[in-house]
DNA sequence: TTGTGTGCAAAAGCTTTGCATGTTG
DNA sequence: CAACATGCAAAGCTTTTGCACACAA
């Protein structure tokens, strides 16, 4: 697993061993903090590096959603999903679609380019949030930029 | 057109009309670059602020193509389309599917989220960046992280 | 006139870098 | 022991903010 060329750390086990036990969507920040919960000594600079050292060697994926901050989550585990990002309250739900995959082989093969991985988000406003913006109907009618 | 609840203003209009008469993507500072190339006096905030409105009026859209960095197109005059991304020289090629479509309204009614727009982005080597890596075969077999 | 937009510079947020030190193979 | 990783703080880049002034409606 580790075979790819790099050393093996403890500061490099802690955070795979961090991102593995969680489930969700962390970004640099997060884990920083849980590693120090933890009592693990690990700089900022070493979970950047090391985030993107995994994220080469495809142990970790990447995303942004958005926002002007890369968020990752881990790679196996897990099967392969897409995302739906409510632009209200921020949640992101999962979802697979088979024709993705489709889609992909295909412009590849169309286009002469080498596809390693694809990023689909959907936006839209979730169901909680539809319930919410009906309720604010009668006030402001203006552009809602921000929440 | 502008009547979505927003003054017009000469600034705002010279933004427009520079990015509708660009093709291409392009970020904020390119495009605070090109207007002050122009002679146009524009700060680089009214330029920030400015697309965050043409985006939420839906005049622009809005892409992270990894990068840190926000990129911008305009919506009009162009059919609906999605990208391909060089993971070596970063050059972003367009393509259509209209299978996107499809999940996108089924994925929307299945979640229940009511879906404004979606960003799919495949990423992999291009024909060109191919060949240079087999070139360079002989060399490194280790991992490249920046090129 | 009045609320809103603008310019400027400073600040904020995320990420990267330089350098001395420590550790892996 | 040599190459590479780490920690720390400083620097870098993109984006946001505060405030005084200007301007559209």
């Amino acid at each position: 697993m580790e075979s790819h060329q790099l050393r093996k750390t403890p500061e490099r086990f802690s955070i795979l061993e961090e991102i593995y036990t969680r489930n969700d969507h962390f970004d640099a920040e997060e884990l920083f903090e849980d590693l120090k919960n933890k009592a693990q000594n690990i700089s900022r600079a070493t979970v950047y590096n090391t985030l993107e050292l995994l994220h080469s060697c495809d142990l970790i994926k990447k995303h942004q959603f958005g926002k002007n901050l890369a968020q990752y989550e881990k790679s196996y585990g897990h099967k392969q999903h897409d995302h739906i990002i409510c632009v209200d309250c921020k949640k992101v739900v999962e979802f697979c679609d088979p024709r993705i995959q489709q889609i992909q082989s295909m412009m590849g093969e169309l286009l002469n380019f080498k596809i390693t991985h694809h990023s689909l988000n959907l936006y839209g406003i979730c169901g909680t949030c539809q319930m919410q913006r009906e309720k604010n109907q009668v006030s402001s009618s203006k552009i809602q930029v921000k929440r």
